[in-house]
DNA sequence: AAAATTAATGCAAAAAAATGCAATTATATT
DNA sequence: AATATAATTGCATTTTTTTGCATTAATTTT
């Protein structure tokens, strides 16, 4: 047997249990124990699963890449943005963040709808690109690879040299106290320049993260116009937000 | 036996059982192993397996499902990318322009090496985000939606205001006496802000080609360092190339 | 802490791959 | 048709990779 199939079997058997052991795989596969724990080590080098004691573990190292990647929520992401295109008008020039939601907004944005849409995700840009009517402008600079988004200087330059009706942020948290709060530093930075850039704030969130809060502080909640959720405008959870002067649909 | 004949046996073969095994393949095709391992080689230079010690697998062709575009005149295509890649070496910092030639160049670039680069065009971006060790800047700017690049000025300034050691172009026209040159306005200009952002000039030609011309002029063959095509170095096709300077390969 | 299991390391045999070379075969050219 | 040119192929040699084993070290279990 090739080693490189030895791998694949090893990868395979390892999805399906989400653990090997090292003796069962040196009698499955015929080989010695010495192999396998060399094959492990390669796999484990290579980042494909986690080498423990005694064998391995599935690699907690998600595979963000989009092409394979699994939205999760879509049922609700699909509520949000069907909500959220009902905010677009012919003409108007609009600021799109990254990640899965505003991902399945691209794709709902109909398809007659004269537009500029700004964006710095490639998985959108690539959606974006099917739509005729649409004037699109990619904010280049360094890549982020899982995420397939730019990020630094290079897109606050230039996000500071435009100006747009709307900016719809998928947000990763937000709190009455807090206002939009993000987990990586370099988002947080961009989606302040994003925020700066233009004449109003859309947000969308998923309920789950409605109520929570990351490290790194976004802006607070007088800066949003518009709340977008998959609840319903009068939920008792979006009382306060509706309180503190943000239009929540 | 042909040589064209193992080779669609070797495919038969491989896709049957999923993988192959050098010695087998000596004997089933009553060859050396030698002229397997050199089969395995070739068919594996273009892509269509996955040579590993041993024997070889199916490619996993990572083929983005958004870019299953048809791809005209793959094999030369892949003849020059392979090529190209041989121009590789770690640490480099190179331009890549936008164009199905550059996309199977950028699939072929390997994965060890440590690069940075500089792309305008979304389906190399989406292509390279799966290399591990390359940094990957994207130059933002205005989508041009059906061949999925930016152009215009933005492109043009951030070009201006980086330095390369490589550039790589994938040209529509070469030609003796004006050049290269290119169908559409706006690339043309582009390419000439990569060529003034490069130390060397890279140009990959496919074979048809060679001696035609488009009406918006890149640069003269002085400007160029290496040209590659699908031909043998020495085509007498090339030799006017040869002679003005350019190292052809 | 001792025993048992698992890992790491160095080593040698075997297998595979790379390389250079010469003989043969195919292709192009005169 | 004859010749020159290039491509293909197998072989010998060298280099690299793979693999199991023995030994030693580390970790877990009792």
């Amino acid at each position: 047997m090739l080693k490189a199939e030895r791998h694949l079997k090893i990868l395979d058997n390892i999805k399906e249990y989400q653990k090997v052991d090292t003796n069962r795989l040196a009698i499955e596969l015929n080989i010695s124990k010495d192999t396998v724990r060399r094959d492990l080590n390669e796999l484990n080098k290579k980042g494909k699963i986690q080498k423990v004691h005694g064998g391995a573990l599935l690699s907690k190292e998600k595979n963000t890449h989009f092409f394979d990647t699994i939205i999760y929520n879509e049922e609700k992401k699909y509520t949000i943005a069907h909500k959220a295109s009902m905010l677009l008008k012919d003409g108007q020039v609009i600021i799109i963040s990254g990640g899965t939601t505003n991902l399945v907004f691209a794709k709902s944005i109909p398809k007659n709808l004269n537009l500029t849409v700004y964006t710095y995700s490639l998985p959108i840009a690539i959606q974006l690109s099917q739509h005729e009517n649409i004037e699109l402008i990619f904010i280049g600079g360094k890549m982020q690879k899982n995420a397939l988004v730019t990020i630094g200087l290079d897109v606050i330059q230039f996000l500071s040299n435009i100006k747009a009706d709307l900016c719809f942020l998928g947000t990763s948290s937000i709190n009455e106290e807090f206002g939009l709060t993000e987990a990586g530093y370099e988002v947080s930075v961009v989606k302040k320049a994003m925020i700066q850039a233009s004449d109003k704030v859309v947000t969308m969130v998923t309920s789950e993260k409605i109520n929570t809060k990351m490290p790194h502080s976004v802006c607070d909640l007088s800066q949003i116009y518009t709340m977008i959720t998959d609840l319903k405008a009068k939920d008792p959870k979006l009382e306060p937000y509706a309180k503190a002067g943000i239009i929540v649909i």
